[in-house]
DNA sequence: AAGACGAAAGTGGTTGA
DNA sequence: TCAACAACTTTCGTCTT
């Protein structure tokens, strides 16, 4: 396995687990994030022995996308002609008829579970690449069959809706991630998710609070590479400049990153701007001004 | 040479008439 | 539908380490 042949940069250790909750290789000592973001190439499946994996491998010669049922079903003609062009009579004609009223069922009840099966391939795909857990890609699927059942997805893009709804289970999960960051996985804009969101948000009820900065710590912290004191450090910040009322309206992402940076001088563990910046995807302005207000109002006093 | 700072102008999205 | 608006970005010059 990948595990066995890791060592932790910081303290030595060889021991990891798998924090399935994040998405996250975890060393078990000091807690360490190894590696973000593995792509999750392999197939979906498990195979068992030779025969299930014979079964299950999808890869061969593709099927047409353009006909809806990928070119696989029979036509039945609209004409009760037999092959030979004469006319069909009776008994076997009726027999024709109600075939032709059963196919045409069975291909609009088809055509409902392509779409769902097409959209959750596409949902699969994105959260492998996101290293999203399972709890996650869950909870957007059932948040995209909701939506199918209310008839919320006529009219709109699949992946818009399948990216709105794994937007929405991110942030359901207390584990956000940006639209940008669902954006970079998906065929769709950040504004068509965004609009998707909205959409599907009201159609389906979900009153989500907006994100809170203290969500992000962990993960931006991980990715710095500041000790857990800091992360907790930062988080204490939040949670003041939260009570006090000066993040309203403030993007959540700078803020979280505004509290790592001080909380890394306090700590000395000096990181700078534009690291902090880079990793919560905002700008060294953004950073400045909100450590600048955070200190300000907080009263925080930062060592030169 | 690199980082921190701040001013000024530009951008995209929300809001309220 | 449009304009005002706040947050954020981009760009750039200056100061500090």
């Amino acid at each position: 396995m990948l595990a066995d042949k890791l060592v932790c940069p910081v303290c030595g250790s060889t021991e990891f687990f798998y924090d399935r909750s994040r998405g996250e290789l975890v060393c078990r000592v000091c807690g360490y994030v190894i590696e973000d973001n593995i792509i999750d190439d392999g197939p979906e499946w498990r195979a068992f022995d030779p025969d299930q994996r014979a079964k299950r491998a999808r890869t061969g010669a593709p099927m047409t996308l353009m006909i809806h049922d990928k070119g696989l079903s029979t036509d039945i003609d609209w004409r009760d002609r037999d092959i030979h062009g004469n006319q069909i009579t009776g008994m076997y004609r009726t027999k024709i008829r109600r075939l032709r009223m059963w196919q045409r069922r069975m291909r609009i009840n088809d055509a409902a579970e392509r779409n769902l099966a097409f959209a959750l391939s596409e949902l699969d795909r994105m959260a492998a690449q996101m290293r999203l857990p399972k709890r996650v890609k869950e909870a957007a699927a059932a948040l995209y069959r909701k939506a199918v059942m209310k008839k919320l997805i006529r009219g709109r893009s699949i992946e818009g809706m399948v990216s709105a709804a794994l937007y929405a289970a991110c942030r359901m999960e207390g584990i956000p991630r940006t639209l940008d960051e669902i954006a970079r996985v998906s065929k769709v804009s950040k504004k068509e998710i965004g609009r998707s969101y909205r959409f599907m948000a009201r159609g389906l009820n979900l009153n989500l609070r907006p994100t809170s900065p203290v969500d992000y710590v962990d993960r931006f912290g991980d990715a710095l590479n500041v000790s857990a004191k800091s992360k907790k450090l930062a988080k204490d910040i939040l949670h003041e400049a939260i009570g006090k009322g000066i993040t309203s309206g403030k993007g959540p992402t700078g803020l979280a990153a505004a509290a790592l940076y001080i909380a890394s001088l306090l700590n000395g563990e000096r990181k700078t701007q534009r690291e902090v910046a880079e990793v919560a995807n905002v700008t060294e302005v953004t950073v400045r001004n909100r450590y600048k207000e955070l200190v300000d109002k907080l009263n925080i006093k930062v060592p030169i």
